[in-house]
DNA sequence: CATAGGGATTCCAGTGACTGGAAGGTCAAG
DNA sequence: CTTGACCTTCCAGTCACTGGAATCCCTATG
């Protein structure tokens, strides 16, 4: 199976699977040709990758969760040890975004949005606004 | 005021700030020793940067922010414009977020994380199970 | 006056996870 | 034999910085 066909298989680019090899993350066969063969067992491992991508793992997780999917003597602990951790980073990323939302629906809300040049959100935005007492937040 | 203290003044870090100069979005004046000089009217506009990224603004929305800040005549309407956009953007990544939290947190519960391999996040992620009606996700 | 330190300057490279595009090799069909 | 669809590699760009190297400038002290 070519790089093609493994792509429609998986639901990733050629591109993807091409960058997935680059760093050792899922390495092909290749054919006398030159060109990428892919198994079964390849295929199963790039649709691992692709839902554990799916779910917002970043690829060094999915590299060690790779590892234990392979491992039969694996502990479940080392997988939800992986799993929890990211759960609570997606839970600090939702609270994050959702005091900008807080804060940003408020500055939307009492703007007239008109052709006039008052605006709360620059109020807001130049600091010449008393500040809610939130600290100021840091995205990413 | 040179770049240390204009740092201090403004809470972002001087290599921030040389960045911010080198996309041409605040752009000091420069003593006769070479060094960057730093007026009010710098500090406020840098500060107000620093805010629209606390918000979660884009750098090119800041530019477009920074011009209307800057424009006596504005329409309100365009900086409602800008912040209604991105407030969209981040209540649509929380629901992205939500949903993953919600799979994961659902995976994470039901493994028993011990010294056995077998793991429902293992088998959501190999697709053994059969999978929630939600559509891939994708991050962004 | 030499020197030590704490600034400042520029430029290059790396981050994460791809994606686009160029230049070229391969294969099956007509 | 040509066409077109595929494959290969490599380089560059994305976003918003951040780290680090090499060099320069200013002030204070011995």
């Amino acid at each position: 199976m070519n790089i093609g066909d493994a792509a429609k298989a998986t639901n990733l680019s050629p591109k993807t699977i091409r960058y997935y090899e680059s760093i050792n993350l899922v390495i092909a066969d290749r054919l006398s040709n030159g060109y990428r063969d892919y198994a079964d067992a390849h295929i199963h491992k790039l649709r691992f990758v692709q839902r554990a991508r799916g779910l917002g793992f970043s690829i060094e997780d999915c590299r060690a969760l790779l590892s234990l999917y392979e491992d039969r003597n694996r502990a479940s602990a080392e997988v939800k040890n992986i799993a929890q951790k990211h759960l609570e980073e997606i839970e600090a990323k939702i609270n994050e975004l959702q005091d900008l939302q807080e804060t940003l629906s408020h500055l939307v809300a009492h703007c007239a949005g008109d052709h006039r040049p008052d605006c709360p959100i620059m109020d807001g935005l130049s600091g010449t606004v008393h500040e809610t007492a939130k600290g100021t937040s840091k995205l990413h």
